[in-house]
DNA sequence: ATTAATCTTGACCGTTTGGTCAGGTTTATA
DNA sequence: TATAAACCTGACCAAACGGTCAAGATTAAT
């Protein structure tokens, strides 16, 4: 009994100990994402994302050796978010609803985590130099099994005959769209971001456009 | 005609030294969008700018007094760029060839000038910071005389009632996503980027899906 | 109460950055 | 040929960068 107290307590002390550890990433990593959306990697400096957390600059080196093992995390992290979205694909066997489902998924992410969303896309952008075997692995997989279903609905006639992939371009570059190219859209609605109508009219029109256009609908 | 020969004497002299100042003005301007393209602003140097150019740096800044002002002469050349594709918007008076028209010719733009869509999309993920004047006042003004155009379409039953301007979101997503997301989808494809045969595919189906999607077409 | 492990941080370092400038070279004009 | 204007560039600079480190403070374990 006494053995167990004593591993109790060692358990709780090293959960507490751990928890100033795992506040300290989780405030950096947080402080990371607003400074690399802000800025790209390039323009994000230690300091601002230092400043940003509230913390001296050595501190950051403490828990992340290197600019880059930072950055690394924080693209990690939002790959995951990616992923977990991603599923809601599967969902349901129908194309009406596994592709409104998805495109929602994604609508409301872009809307929810636009700072991530310009990460992935910078990184992209300048040709995805830290992530490109995930791209060739794990998307790669993701998209293979996905193209898959699609062939089957247009084997069965529930859809009409396309190319899966192009489809799936299509559906993220407009999903993503809205949160990269948050402030174009704001420059040409008077200044405002999208209030909650309007992004909800959006994500309906989009999924309504892509829906029809692939001949899912009427 | 003493007179002319001197004038034309010293026009063709003028011509030949200004030539001078436009030949480098334009091999730094074409080094500049490279390096732009490639590194981000942030991550572009004036030193990359040179090298790729075959000019002293202290030569950028004879003909360009800052990075900035270089930077933004780039970003003044793609905004003419895409200025001039805007107009084969009007073209057409039936929505189906003027909406065509249009896409194939972002489309065709992605695939010969990747390098500029990819500059402009980085400026715009930054919040444009540069470029928000021309967001707000160009921009804002040549879509909203193509937003009473669709309107109009939309008013004689030639296309079905939704959102003119969403529908140009996804139309500016969809095309110029190949250009900015083509490294992803060089992953995707096996590491090769998209053929004349795949991009003239991907072409077709982007301009099928959005005019079936609104309703133009069937 | 001691000891060990973890955490914190101001001061510092070598490197790279955008930008400057004096002085030389080339080109244009008369 | 003489003179002015335009062009060229190696050497240099202050500022900012990512990263290091020694020394102290805090927390954990016995």
């Amino acid at each position: 009994m006494k053995n167990d107290l004593t591993r109790y307590k060692k358990t709780a002390k090293s959960v507490r100990k751990n928890q100033i550890r795992i506040n300290n990433e989780h405030r950096i990593l947080a402080a990371a994402v607003k400074i690399f959306a802000g800025y790209g990697y390039q323009g994000a400096t230690m300091r601002k994302i230092a400043e940003e957390a509230g913390l001296p600059k050595a501190n950051l080196h403490y828990y992340f050796q290197t600019k880059e093992q930072l950055y690394r995390q924080v693209l990690d992290g939002i790959f995951k978010d990616w992923l977990a979205a991603a599923n809601t694909f599967d969902e349901c066997e129908e194309p009406v609803e596994a592709l409104r489902g998805y495109i929602e998924t994604k609508m409301d992410l872009s809307r929810k985590r636009p700072l991530e969303s310009r990460i992935w896309a910078e990184e992209i952008l300048r040709g995805a130099p830290l992530i490109q075997d995930q791209l060739e692995q794990t998307l790669s997989a993701w998209l293979d099994t996905r193209v898959k279903r699609i062939t089957d609905w247009i084997n069965t006639g529930t859809i009409q005959a396309l190319n899966p992939r192009i489809l799936m371009y299509m559906i993220w570059a407009v999903t993503q769209h809205f949160a990269d190219f948050e402030s174009q859209i704001r420059a040409l609605n008077q200044q405002q971001n999208l209030s909650d109508e309007q992004f909800a009219e959006a994500k309906k029109q989009v999924v309504q456009t892509i829906l029809k256009g692939i001949g899912a609908l009427d």
